[in-house]
RNA sequence: GCCGAGGUGGCGAAAUUGGUAGACGCACCUGCCUUAGGAGCAGGCCCCGCAAGGGAUGGAGGUUCGAGUCCUCUCCUCGGCACCA
């Protein structure tokens, strides 16, 4: 450290003893005389240390709390822990440590190393929700839940960690592996406790579209609940009642559903007749075989047609085969699909690889846009081919030259009554070329609606297009006819050629896509066809009308799930319910709230619930109930702690209530909420599913908890990496802390990039040692303050660096306002000694970054009381207009210069100013210029 | 594949409504001071060019007197969802 250093141990020391003894950050939340200001962090879980990214997390956002609070406001800046959760139990396993001694020595030790940061958190108000002061109002709501029938036991298919011996929220499956340890997850059937947050989906994504967030947490939001519209429809087994119920979005393509598919899991799998039950058993047995993560990444296509069962297509009536197969989730929907292979990519590739009839039913409407349809002509409307004829010997395609249009064409031609399309194709190709060995190879693509006029025949046409891709085999040909002959001859071209020639189809695309293409289902919109009445219709048009000739239902479904908040784990809240003898649910009764963890257990992981083991917890549960009465022996997921924490802060110590309406009224939504981008679709979602609910129950006064919410960027290793132990790359803050002080770790955090963005920024070791640098350089003014007032020059500079600060603190771009105060800092070290006045301003613009070092600066020049509880000052609106401006010359866009201007200078006056660049004085003795832009105060330019 | 956010010097990044591209800082370079420097001070620092000048915000077009900013197409990076019917 420098000869000049600051002793930054001994004044941070005294800053902080200075505000404990002045009791600066308790708040008074009945205070009604200054507005409340609501801004909150995620409480932490007490791991341990305290990262660089806690000092991130907390540090920076302090510097808002104490602008805010110089601004007037009542600020409620609270701090807890989340403190149950699986750490303390594997810490308990692992070191044999009991995880209630681990997490309060934790705890502990965080809250010292928390407030080395310089933190102005209200410590007065600390909740931990492993207290059972705390837990008491986690289970008191989760009671509130049951009786309101959102909270719900029952037996489901869980995600279970083999490693972590638990069940897994769908939102901690990662890729189908636990999002903790990585283990591959496994399915299980067991009875488990639910919150019904699908009863919440819609007014989740309602309620989103007012908030003030960024979009990527909208949209993530979104996403994750996944709403889709459309129908329920129902497929009849053929002699039987029973009748398969599926769920579509595409309604519109029913005439072309061609077979059903049950979800190997679907009841009706093993409920069904059917004649090959022993095939059909072993493939469900081989699908249950495979984990999760193997079903997600293997996307071929398996099944196994249930023989002797056809089900029966709700409007063209036709029996078609039912199948069960893993491609269709049991947990979507209704666990069961119509197939539709001509219009589903899934169902295509089912299709092709099981041999099942492709119908396309939908068309892409296509307008010959040279020679479009006519108003007033009749239209006659034929089905077609368009026959695209390779030669695999000289790789060339065989066209036709029309002799009086000059155009080129593929074979084309109608299809005769009860002609099949690849008779019609042969035929055709017979009469203009006389071609007759043919294989016919695939589609090129479905049918395409092609409208033009007919000018021979006066009349507009609508072709219904099959484009067919045949082979030739040898060059054998017949005569033909000469009235052919006159019209058009044969020409074989290779593919350049044909790009070259401009074919005159509308459907040129999409021929030469699929040439080289594989085949594929068409999943665009277009114009029904086999369709009986909806022909001709446009398919999203006649969707619904579809949905009704089927008896069919509107209906909604969403992707996200009920969450389920069973944990096999000790360290977590008792789950307060008991069982009687019948095993029927009864809530702990309130005077036994809250209802204990015992402590009397025993950790090794067995697959059993820990709770199981204790003595003490089937003693209290008989004495309490009676013999036979049993406890729950599961705990809650963390995520229920952390869904009303922010509720709590305003009663943390009230035994009565949860919190206080009154209270709440006043202070909530949170008005702030900032916290990590991880939490974006679970705690964030379930906080927000949880705070509707107690709206629905009058418990909160608001729909929504969070006003704002503002998701930090990310701290990387210097080298550019994560942060990881076993990288190497970790920065300790203590280290840093001890020799540069906390103000200089804060202001470069502060300054490391914009807050509210998804940055990941790079540690620079550099960065720290910049900051204590900026802050030795303001100590240094002090020795040569000059007294009296202060400059034009220092009272403009504090205004702009007061309006900048403040207004880039509001956006929490800490970054641009650090700057600010650099720049200010410039201009006061500009003359020789800085006046006292303006010195004590800039202290005060400094206080919230360096809240300690200001605190001794502000003594040193006589200030009394603490600078936090200062006023933020106001810039006096007349010195942030300059008295002369610098304007931009420019010649055609290019800058030639500048001239200095009065903001108020006319366009005459800044031309002739202008006159005092040479290349423009020159233009200007030319003549008059084409034109003259002028930007006050911005810029001119000359366009000769 | 669908959706979202981005792409600006060696690095982190600035750039209210279209109006001096690169503020501020880091690193680096030169000089001064010093017994010394991981200190301080002065200056330099996008590229080409002696200069005048020219070029440059992932790429290609467009609108405009003027484009990092607006429009079209395209490439790349990050994040979310993903066999969701």
């Amino acid at each position: 450290m420098g000869k000049t250093g600051y002793d930054h141990k001994a004044l941070e020391k005294a800053a902080r003893e200075k505000w404990a003894e002045r009791n600066l950050y308790v708040t008074d939340l009945t205070d009604e005389s200054k507005e409340p200001y609501y801004l909150l962090f995620e409480f932490p879980y007490p791991s341990g240390d305290l990262h660089i990214g806690h000092w991130f997390a907390f540090g920076v956002t302090d510097i808002f709390a104490r602008l805010k609070r110089m601004q007037g406001k009542n600020v409620l800046f609270p701090i807890g822990f989340d403190a149950f959760g699986l750490p303390a139990e594997n810490a308990a396993i692992k070191f044999g440590k009991d995880p209630k001694e681990w997490t309060v020595a934790n705890m502990e030790r965080m809250t010292e190393q928390l407030k080395s940061i310089g933190l102005s958190v209200d410590w007065s108000k600390r909740i931990a929700s492993c207290e059972p002061k705390y837990y008491h109002w986690t289970q008191w709501l989760f009671q509130k839940f049951y009786e309101q029938g959102l909270a719900e036991r029952r037996n489901a298919p869980v995600k279970w960690c083999p490693k972590d011996q638990t069940v897994l929220a769908n939102e901690q499956v990662v890729n189908g592996a636990c999002e903790r340890c990585g283990t591959e997850v496994e399915e299980k059937n067991l009875t488990q406790w639910f919150l019904k947050i699908t009863q919440y989906a819609e007014r989740l994504l309602a309620d989103l579209e007012p908030l003030p967030w960024l979009e990527e947490i909208k949209e993530a939001q979104r996403q994750w609940i996944g709403k889709s519209e459309g129908a329920k429809l129902w497929f009849t087994i053929e002699g039987s009642e029973e009748a398969i119920e599926v769920f579509t979005t595409r309604p519109d393509t029913l005439y072309g559903a061609t077979y059903v598919v049950l979800a190997p899991e679907h009841p009706l799998v093993s409920a069904l007749p059917a004649t090959n039950r022993a095939e059909v058993d072993a493939y469900v047995a081989q699908t249950k075989l495979k984990t999760e993560r193997e079903r997600q990444e293997n996307k071929d296509k398996t099944g196994v047609r249930l023989e002797g069962i056809t089900a029966v297509n709700p409007v063209t009536k036709e029996l078609i085969p039912v199948f069960a197969a893993d491609y269709v989730l049991a947990t979507y929907g209704t666990g069961a699909v119509m197939a539709v292979p001509a219009h589903d990519e899934r169902d295509f590739a089912f299709a092709k690889k099981y041999d099942l009839p492709i119908r396309y039913v939908v068309a892409p409407k296509m307008i010959d846009t040279g020679n479009p349809p006519q108003d007033g002509k009749r239209v006659v409307k034929r089905y077609s081919i368009l026959a695209v004829v390779h030669d695999p010997k000289t790789k060339k395609y065989l066209s036709l030259k029309w002799k009086e249009q000059g155009w080129t064409t593929f074979i084309t031609g109608g299809i005769d009554a009860d002609e099949d399309v690849v008779e019609a194709a042969k035929r055709e190709i017979l009469e203009e070329t006389g071609y007759k060995n043919l294989k016919f190879i695939r589609r090129l693509g479905g049918p395409v609606w092609a409208e033009f006029f007919a000018a021979h025949k006066d009349e507009n046409r609508i072709a219904i297009n099959s484009p067919l891709l045949f082979e030739l085999e040898n060059d054998e040909r017949d005569p033909v006819a000469q009235a052919e002959l006159d019209q058009h001859e044969a020409h074989w071209l290779d593919l350049k050629e044909i790009a070259a020639e401009k074919m005159r189809h509308a459907e040129i695309e999409q021929i030469l896509s699929h040439l080289d293409g594989e085949d594929g289902a068409y999943t665009g919109d277009g114009m029904l066809i086999n369709s009986e009445a909806f022909d001709g219709r446009e398919n999203r048009e006649a969707l619904w009308d579809i949905v009704t000739a089927a008896d069919g239902e509107k209906t909604t479904n969403y992707r996200i799930r009920d969450w389920l908040v069973s944990r096999q784990r000790y360290w977590g809240c008792p789950i307060p319910v008991v069982y009687d003898p019948e095993g029927k649910v009864h809530l702990v009764p309130a005077e036994h709230l809250p209802w204990l963890l015992p402590e009397d257990v025993d950790f090794k992981p067995t697959g059993e619930a820990p709770l199981a083991s204790s003595k003490e917890l089937k003693e209290r549960v008989t004495r309490i109930f009676g013999e036979g009465w049993t406890p729950e022996y599961d705990t809650l997921d963390t995520f229920v702690d952390s869904s009303w924490y922010y509720t709590r802060y305003l009663a943390a110590d009230d035994d009565t209530q949860f919190s206080n309406f009154s209270l709440m009224k006043r202070w909530l939504p949170v008005q702030r909420y900032s916290g990590g981008s991880e939490h974006t679709t679970m705690h964030l979602l379930y906080a927000r599913f949880f705070h509707k609910a107690l709206y629905d129950l009058a418990l909160v006064p608001t729909p929504e908890p969070f006003h704002e919410r503002f998701n930090r960027a990310i701290i990387l290793g210097p080298d550019g990496n994560k942060m990881s132990k076993s990288k190497g790359n970790v920065i300790n803050p203590d280290d840093i802390v001890e020799k540069y002080g906390a103000d200089a770790v804060r202001m470069y955090l502060a300054f490391i990039g914009p807050y509210n963005e998804a940055g990941h920024y790079p540690w620079s070791l550099d960065g720290v040692p910049a900051m204590r640098r900026f802050l030795e350089r303001v100590t240094k003014l002090v020795p040569n303050l000059k007294e009296g007032s202060a400059t034009e020059a220092e009272r403009k500079a504090l205004a702009k660096a007061t309006v900048k600060v403040a207004d880039d603190s509001e956006r929490f771009k800490f970054n641009t306002a650090v700057s600010g105060l650099m720049v200010c800092l410039n201009e006061l070290e500009a003359s020789k000694s800085c006046s006292k006045e303006a010195f004590v301003e800039f202290v005060k613009l400094l206080a919230p970054f360096a809240p300690h070092l200001t605190e001794q600066l502000w003594e040193a020049v006589g200030q009394a009381g603490s600078v936090h509880e200062a006023l933020w000052p106001a810039a006096d609106p007349s010195l942030l207009t300059e008295d002369t401006v610098t304007v931009v010359v420019q010649v055609a866009g290019k800058k030639r210069g500048e001239v200095m201007l009065a903001p108020t200078a006319s366009e005459e006056e800044a031309l002739k100013a202008a006159q005092s660049i040479p290349t423009v004085a020159e233009l200007l003795a030319q003549g008059t210029p084409k034109r003259v832009v002028y930007v006050s105060g911005k810029i001119l330019n000359i366009v000769p």
